[in-house]
DNA sequence: GCCGTTTTCGGCCCGACTGTTTTCAGTCG
């Protein structure tokens, strides 16, 4: 049993919950509880033993949900469930789905309507049908329809990298307007997460209708979803939605906080403000009526007795806790990192030369980088034979005697056969200063059958690095399925680094996994796997990610300068 | 449904926009 399948039907419980008119709280409960299973970093089956006191020091859990989780883990489904999903009129969930339907009108229209689905929804609406409903209009049908009509084949989150050059370019479009003294992206993109389903811009403006104008008339918006003088929000021609904000000066800091989210922890600090007599919302720290805080994220972060957290780390994970006794992870940043360890040459699949990725990786200040290119098995990409590889290494000492200031490694991205055997010789593996063991083939293989696999190139003697080690790609495929714990272990054991691979579809490992590896003792690498000099930019995603998952520069082994990543590097051999 | 150094009952985060409204409910973030 997985979490992944508790927090689903804790999810749909809070939906029906919702749609029968529950207490709103009630519906929370469920909500929450799911998201607790869910990024609960052990299986929450493992909890379910004894008196269920252990489900129950889960945060949210008390006696009911932790009996509700034992008794899925146990039987696989959910009496109450069962119960709530017969008495709800069929469908109504379906169409919660749409954007502008909640709870409310989900249950007006298949309860009176016996709408079951969206198709139902948009025939009845072209019918007319939808305007005479009590609470809906001409209004409310118009938009059902345009929702309808606007609703692509994959409606998916987009990539954080995606979503950076079109909220930058809208920063910069909102940056050139008269009064407009500040302006910000908050929300998941500015906590970082891996994808992002819309983009919170925020803008310092005393003319808030002004600003809301200018939004509204950006060039690339398809449609206009509302318009105010402090809160706009529309739809870009690629899909993706844009909400802007606007604040004053004594307020930027306190709406930046805001809307940089996430819900959860937000709701867990406004917690901490009321037991100070607090109220926290977007405009400030009130002690009564009178403003205490909000000009700057810190004076709110202050007023209800915190350290600035920073935003990757805002998921009410643990790092409200964590602050309070002061012990918040020392982030490792863009900055800290000395050297790209994954990247491929027009020797394998990569678009630039060894020479241009060198200097690039000088020019942007690193110290060193590995060139990683791919074995023979990988044949559809051209990868290096053995004797590739001799020639190669010739080829880098040369490289390395011309460069001043970067010093580059002769390294390998190697198959794992699915016996476990690695797709190069012992000798040919033994000639290079790096080696990263790498998936890409046969990700389908049994848990217990892909496990033994990785276990076996782990424990090979010249293996530095386990690239990308799910082989997920973000709404891509999902992924090997192993047991985590005993691989990390064994690459703790073994002297193995595990990588975050940065390129934006990848972001592998991810957060979570991250947090976990490192908390097992695990010391991760964050490289590009770039394959062009421009891709040795990615490196910023890949650190974003690692904040997500709690790292400190000194678990990043490519934090520290050649000489003692080298010593790293030979201690595990 | 959870939770407790003011509480084991009675709270639970808060505000903006829209549309259908004659003062507010629904939805969203």
């Amino acid at each position: 049993m997985e979490n992944a399948e508790v927090a689903r039907l804790f999810r749909e419980m809070a939906e029906l919950l919702e749609i029968e008119g529950a207490n709103a709280f009630r519906v929370r409960a469920y909500r929450n509880a799911a998201r607790v299973v869910e990024e609960h970093a052990e299986p929450v089956a493992s909890l379910v033993e004894g008196d269920g006191r252990r489900l129950q020091e889960l945060p949210g859990i008390g006696a009911d949900l932790a009996g509700k989780i034992e008794e899925i883990v146990r039987t696989g489904s959910l009496a109450a469930l069962s119960e709530v999903r017969r008495k709800a009129p069929k469908g109504a969930v379906e169409l919660m789905r749409v954007p502008g339907i909640g709870p409310s009108r989900a249950r007006t229209l298949a309860g009176t309507l016996g709408i079951r689905s969206v198709a139902g929804l948009a025939r009845a609406a072209k019918a007319g049908k939808i305007r005479a409903l009590p609470g809906f209009g001409a209004a409310s049908e118009r938009k059902i329809l345009a929702e309808l009509g606007a609703r692509t084949a994959g409606e998916r989150r987009i990539s954080r990298a995606v979503a950076a050059q079109y909220g930058e370019s809208v920063l910069e479009y909102l940056r050139a307007f008269e009064g407009v003294t500040r302006a910000d992206i908050a929300g998941s993109f500015r906590r970082g997460r891996e994808t992002v389903g819309d983009l919170d811009i925020l803008v310092e403006c005393a003319d808030g209708q002004a600003v809301s104008d200018r939004f509204v008339a950006f060039p690339e918006v398809r449609e206009v979803l509302a318009h105010g003088a402090t809160r706009a929000s529309v739809v870009l021609r690629s899909g993706l939605q844009i909400d802007l904000r606007v604040l004053d000066a004594k307020s930027y800091g306190a709406g930046l906080y805001y809307f940089t989210g996430s819900k959860a922890h937000n709701i867990a600090v406004r917690r901490l403000g009321q037991k100070r007599g607090l109220k926290l919302n977007e405009y400030g720290v009130f002690r009564g009526t009178r403003q205490i805080a909000g000009a700057r994220e810190q004076d709110v972060f202050r007023a209800v007795g915190l350290p600035w957290i920073p935003p990757e780390l805002r998921e009410d994970r643990g790092e409200i806790e964590a602050a309070l006794h002061h012990g918040l992870p020392d982030l490792v940043t863009l900055d800290d990192i000395r050297g790209d360890l994954q990247m491929h040459s027009t020797d394998s699949d990569g678009r630039g030369s060894l020479e241009e990725m060198a200097e690039t990786a000088e020019a942007m200040g690193y110290a060193y980088i590995a060139v990683t290119d791919h074995g023979p098995m990988m044949r559809m990409v051209r990868g290096l034979d053995d004797a590739g590889f001799r020639r190669q290494r010739k080829k880098i000492d040369r490289l390395n005697a011309k460069l001043r200031k970067l010093t580059v490694l002769a390294g390998a991205e190697v198959d794992i056969h699915p016996d476990g055997t690695l797709d190069l010789t012992d000798d040919t593996l033994a000639g290079l200063d790096i080696v990263f063991v790498a998936l890409h083939a046969r990700l389908d293989l049994a848990p217990e059958k892909q496990t033994e696999r990785v276990l076996r190139a782990l424990t090979h003697p010249h293996v530095d690095v386990f690239a990308h080690p799910t082989g997920r790609l973000i709404n891509g495929r999902r992924g090997a399925q192993v047991d985590f714990d005993r691989v990390v272990k064994a690459a703790v054991d073994h002297g193995v680094m595990l990588e975050v691979d940065a390129q934006p579809e990848r972001l592998d490992l991810d957060d979570t996994a991250v947090r976990s590896a490192i908390g097992l003792g695990a010391t991760i690498v964050i490289d590009t796997d770039a394959h062009s000099p421009n891709e040795l930019r990615f490196m910023r995603w890949g650190v974003d990610q690692a904040r997500r998952g709690w790292a400190e520069k000194k678990n990043v082994a490519n934090t520290r300068p050649l000489s003692r990543f080298l010593k790293l590097l030979h201690a595990s051999r």
